[in-house]
DNA sequence: CTGATGACTATAG
DNA sequence: CCTATAGCCATCA
């Protein structure tokens, strides 16, 4: 797979994220089909075109930590978007239990299942 | 080709 | 919880 492919990849995946929600950086690779490419993310992320529509910021780290030092702009750019969407962030870190991103259960809950159609 | 880097992660103390 | 450490892997100089 090239780098192209891999990056565009990454930035679906991460559009994918519904708000309200996020993701790890592994968790984005992985569901890109890139196992272990958890730095890739932060590569692809950190090389982001101008005016992208990626939402970057509902990815944080596997424990739920904003990846950036707590005084950046990004930081703060970070959490204040994630608390618009109603992601509660203390301290610079997101309960991951209540926000991490579970694709397979959005299917069920979105895509009609034509199992329930079926009397 | 080689070594350094980094928006990462899991594990151990 | 925090630090250290060792894997990880595409890029870059």
């Amino acid at each position: 797979m090239d780098r192209e492919t891999r990056m565009r990849r990454i930035r679906d995946t991460i559009c994918d994220i519904p708000e309200g929600s996020v993701a790890s950086y592994g968790q984005v690779a992985e569901i890109a089909g890139i196992p272990r490419g958890a730095r890739q993310v932060g590569y692809t992320l950190r090389n982001l075109p101008e005016g992208h529509g990626v939402p970057w910021h509902r990815v944080v780290q596997s424990a739920g930590t904003i990846a950036f030092d707590k005084d950046s702009r990004q930081f703060r750019t970070q959490r204040d978007r994630l608390r618009d969407e109603g992601v509660r962030v203390t301290d610079g870190r997101v309960d991951m239990r209540r926000h991490r991103w579970q694709p397979v259960l959005d299917e069920l809950l979105w895509k009609p299942n034509p199992a329930w159609d079926e009397e």
